[in-house]
DNA sequence: CCCTCAATAATGTATAGACAAAATGCACGC
DNA sequence: GCGTGCATTTTGTCTATACATTATTGAGGG
């Protein structure tokens, strides 16, 4: 278990650097603790101080460590808020689990966002393109996404033809973003959903909210259900520290 | 909106990471190209090659390009895959809200992990403290916590007092922890969990579970659940690229 | 045409030194 | 006792150079 080291020969400034991450790993070194200097741990292993700092300037990115001019460097407050999620496209999800994927283009239409409790999350304005789709793994409903893409920002989609390539494949694929939002939430599954979802109304259903950004201009907003019992989000992470990215 | 420069004065590394990552971001450079060797980087900005070997060393960690040996360096294929959580501790999330925090310690009982369903998710083994507990947000119940302990890693367990510290927050005071999982869903109300979130019994919930682990040995598996209204989690997050960490 | 091998161009890592910037802590004066 | 300012320590950044490593490319031989 745990990280693999694939038992290469580290570089001697990774070497340091593992070996003041285990020395806080193990909790030899508590947070606010201080750390040797530079120089310091320069002669310990008989390098230059470059070497080293490299070593603490990556601990620092990582946020194991903060350093300080003229107080040192110290061992940061792990603080468990940031977790990273692997968040799987829907087909790629369905195929990582050897299910076959099959999509279902319920409608699209092209409209003009007005004000509206829709629009007021996607936030974007103009003309835009509402799609209804259904993920199917296996033939069997997986997820109901509902999104709108802005033809402003995204004007190729009109021409793209969604009943083949999914909306948010098709989208990765062709429009560069430099900024989301997820909202990760549980919601009963109204009449429409869980008539395409083949459950119960009111039965839960994880639901997955996105919005896109492509610097200020909105790209797409999606939101996606799926029923409870067939999908969860799982993540992996290690701790971090104070530092700021 | 975006990102906060803090129109501070960059170092001259940090602003070749800067423009490279713009001409990223911006789509001038597309995933797949090969950017400009280094020497020429340097030759271009008038400075040597190692510090334009930190900005593409700090942009290759953070997965924006991939560094090849003798071929260069290429834009990274983004891959929407991860995201950063920010996943509070509940007493903090209910705070942010201007709520007043409020726990009510319903069981806390000693006794050795078995196999069975739970000791499975758990994993560890031994001695453990079982804990079922309710978070209230202005005295309304929030959430509802049944939590494993291993007593053979955290012996202080067995003497802290969790009617009054809830024991997420006394774990992440006094145990180090190096790697955790969570795992998010959604689930129907059971009737004892029904009943002490005040929600109708199937009503869907929003769960979070959590184990987390100090070396190889299991510290603790925690399931939270929040009726479905109560609480979204939400993340804002920028693309990353192939390279692992 | 294909295989092999060597030249080569790129990153990967390290060095020793230099100066800048910041904040701590001490000495000094009041 | 108390602030004030300066010296010192420590990180922050950069330079110019050197050699290692690796994969590509091209030349030569079968």
């Amino acid at each position: 278990m745990k990280r693999e080291k694939g038992a290469e020969t580290l570089s001697l400034s990774q070497r340091i650097r593992a070996d003041i991450e285990e020395k806080i790993m193990s909790g030899a070194w508590r947070p606010g603790d201080r750390i040797p200097v530079e120089h310091e741990l320069a002669a310990q292993y008989g390098c230059a101080r470059m070497t080293v700092t490299r070593a603490t300037e990556a601990l620092a990115e990582a946020g194991l460590i903060v350093r300080r001019k003229r107080a040192g460097s110290f061992v940061a407050r792990p603080r468990m808020e940031s977790a990273v999620l692997g968040i799987p496209d829907i087909p790629a999800a369905i195929a990582e689990r050897g299910k076959a994927y099959g999509l279902r283009l319920l409608s699209a239409r092209r409209r003009v966002a007005a004000a509206g409790a829709e629009e007021d999350r996607f936030g974007g304005s103009g003309d835009v393109l509402e799609i209804d789709c259904l993920h199917l793994a296996d033939g069997i409903p997986f997820a109901f996404e509902h999104r709108l893409i802005s033809l402003a920002v995204v004007p190729a989609a009109a021409e793209a033809d969604f009943s083949r390539t999914p909306p948010g494949t098709w989208l990765l694929a062709h429009v560069p973003w430099t900024e989301a939002e997820h909202r990760i939430g549980a919601r009963a599954a109204d009449a429409h959903a869980a008539e395409l979802l083949n459950i119960a109304k009111g039965a839960p259903c994880l639901m997955l909210e996105r919005r896109t950004w492509r610097g200020d201009a909105h790209v797409t907003w999606v939101r996606q259900l799926c029923a409870a019992d067939a999908f969860d989000l799982v993540a992996r992470f290690t701790p971090k520290g104070d530092a700021a990215g």
